[in-house]
DNA sequence: GTCTATATAGAGATAGAC
DNA sequence: GTCTATCTCTATATAGAC
């Protein structure tokens, strides 16, 4: 699965784009095998690099993880509010919501493993990486609501909805996307408008 | 997390309510840990034995986790289809749908850790038993697909949906709620009736 | 920056006493 | 059925040469 550079481009001496495919391969293999089932040996190899040699790069296994969950809900983040901003601040929420779920979806498809690992792995890192996944989580959370709240107030969704449990069911939609087989693939933009379909009042 | 018996309830031999013990422990560590991040001893000492008693029970790791994993999906798949069955053979397909949604959210409840350990831990099976498993998830997604194409053409959904989307998108939604804050906890008919506001035309 | 070599710890699994 | 003791393997991480 194609993943996407961590660092910005311009970012190119020896050492990041080393470090780059160790976090590259360490997103492939948490997603396959989580977290204590991944070898530093098995990273480092896949880098074109030997065990030790990790350790010019990364303190510590703890380290990897962490980059790698942060990146994933960093990157869906980023690309969902500016979806949303780019419409500019007179937008209606019906629009809004529908371009945030095409980005998260597209922002999906662009971590390839990255958004693998950070859907799975989660619980299994250590504590305070974990902790801090969870509380940007909720922040990422927290947007959405008030997405959801605004469409709300216009009246785009169905009467008596229930919005926590709406935000919920949509985002365990959404993020389910990259597990499905390769015969359902479909295009962020066709599945952003099958699910504003079931979201959306007809 | 509570858990439910894996074997009948009448089998009560000492052995059996160890095993059962054994492998209750399992499903909590498997889902919070991971496959590789769980190790023996643990599960042993929650279980209330010594790690080399676990072999009297088990051959190897693998097998609890083939047993963990087996159970969960069972278990759904009886409850979803008993559910569906119980309305009789000329129910139509609007409450069967519902009934089916209703009993797999209650089978999710009432499996607790194996349900999260089922959800979380496939992909870090070892192969044979990771091949099982999805070959399981098929058959119970192709069952779900019946019963959504029925629905389909009794016209209770809206005109144009994606059938597959929809069974995927339905699917993860319905999973995930195992993994909902504690405050966002509603019960399996609230749940379902919000999922069929969704899911079904208005 | 990357290598080889190694220290140290912990895992799964087995053997045999009780 | 469960125990203690132990074998063997593999893991993370470190040290120092190049």
């Amino acid at each position: 699965m194609a993943s996407i550079p961590a660092q910005a481009p311009h970012a190119q001496r020896k050492s990041d784009r080393t470090r780059q495919a160790v976090l590259d391969a360490a997103a492939r293999l948490f997603a396959r095998r989580g977290y204590a089932g991944t070898n530093l040996s098995d990273v480092a190899a896949e880098a074109g690099i030997k065990t030790g040699s990790l350790y010019y790069h990364f303190d510590a296994k703890d380290e990897l993880v962490y980059e790698v969950l942060r990146f994933g809900i960093a990157h869906s983040f980023e690309h969902a509010r500016a979806a949303v901003d780019a419409l500019g601040p007179h937008a209606s929420a019906g629009p809004q919501l529908r371009a945030a779920i095409e980005a998260h979806l597209a922002s999906l498809h662009d971590l390839g493993d990255y958004a693998l690992a950070g859907l799975r792995i989660v619980e299994q890192a250590p504590q305070p990486i974990r902790r801090n996944q969870y509380a940007n989580q909720r922040r990422y959370g927290e947007y959405w609501q008030t997405l959801l709240e605004r469409a709300q107030s216009e009246g785009i969704l169905s009467a008596g909805v229930d919005l926590l449990a709406l935000r919920l069911f949509l985002f365990d939609a959404m993020n389910g996307t990259v597990t499905w087989p390769a015969s359902a693939q479909r295009s962020s933009s066709e599945l952003a408008d099958q699910l504003m379909r079931l979201v959306t009042r007809a």
